[in-house]
DNA sequence: TTTTGATTTGTAATGAGTACAAAAGTAGAA
DNA sequence: TTCTACTTTTGTACTCATTACAAATCAAAA
């Protein structure tokens, strides 16, 4: 087994969820995905290396992960949720040319300007999207 | 014909939009909401006023208000649409005990740090989407 | 080994939104 | 007015993402 598989068990079960064989699958998807893929994606993805895995187990593992704090939901593109590690906070930039979506640093972000209340409301969380042109297309496009 | 629905008849023809009957009686509901409604909401009373209505018109005068900059979508609830009035640029917050969509005002809003580049990006649009428990909550849970 | 509880699976259902073609409405030309 | 061309509206069928649910499997403890 290798060290990676051994720290992301060891991961999980600092975080409280049981590491099964296909929740350390999963998550072992995630930290190598450079994306931030849909259920749909990680599931064609998975199903290649857990053949039997069915988007059910895709859909309830991710739904453990957001509720103990190690996986992000993001909805930047419309009507369909993409996921993240939950790492430091960070914002999210959209191509809407290319459909990338790209990781802002820390730094850059707003939504590091955080607060802990807003207007009288008590905030848990800040999401801030950017969409627009990435870099890569604006130099494709000239 | 009241004022508003000619005021608003006006606003729709400023903005290339055939005022139509059914676009200035949706137009006219989202001006009196204070919510910030879903498609179907916005089906489900308008059907009042004008029974023959199709939820597909609703969808395509709302296609078609987005596309003319008059309305935005907000995407802070998961998976289902609200839409918005575009006034002047502002944050959301999304009540997760009650459900309701508050707006920020301006001033307070991160948004407005609104920059036309990001890491390289072109930036034609921010969304800053806050999430908690709303003043009235929490005065109610007390 | 038995028991108990958690996890996984597969199927069916839901809900939001879209595609599409027919019908109705609108405005201008003849 | 009537004809024509174009836009809008309607209704139905469909797609796609996600959830509900119950049966099957698995895992750990007694």
């Amino acid at each position: 087994m290798s060290t990676k598989v051994e720290n992301i068990k060891n991961y999980l079960e600092s975080k409280n969820v049981k590491p099964t064989y296909h929740r350390i699958m999963i998550m072992k998807y995630l930290e190598d995905s450079k994306e931030h893929p849909t259920a749909e994606k990680i599931y064609e993805d998975v199903v290649k290396t857990i053949p039997t895995i069915s988007k059910t187990t895709v859909y309830n593992t991710l739904k453990v992960f957001v509720e103990e704090g190690i996986v992000e939901e993001l909805n930047i593109a419309g009507t369909t949720t993409h996921y993240d590690l939950s790492k430091q906070d960070h914002d999210h930039f959209l191509c809407l040319e290319c459909g990338r979506i790209y990781d802002i640093s820390p730094e850059e972000s707003l939504g590091r300007n955080c607060v802990d209340t807003i207007e009288g409301n008590k905030v848990d969380e800040v999401k801030c999207y950017y969409k627009g042109i990435c870099k890569e297309c604006l130099e494709k496009d000239n």
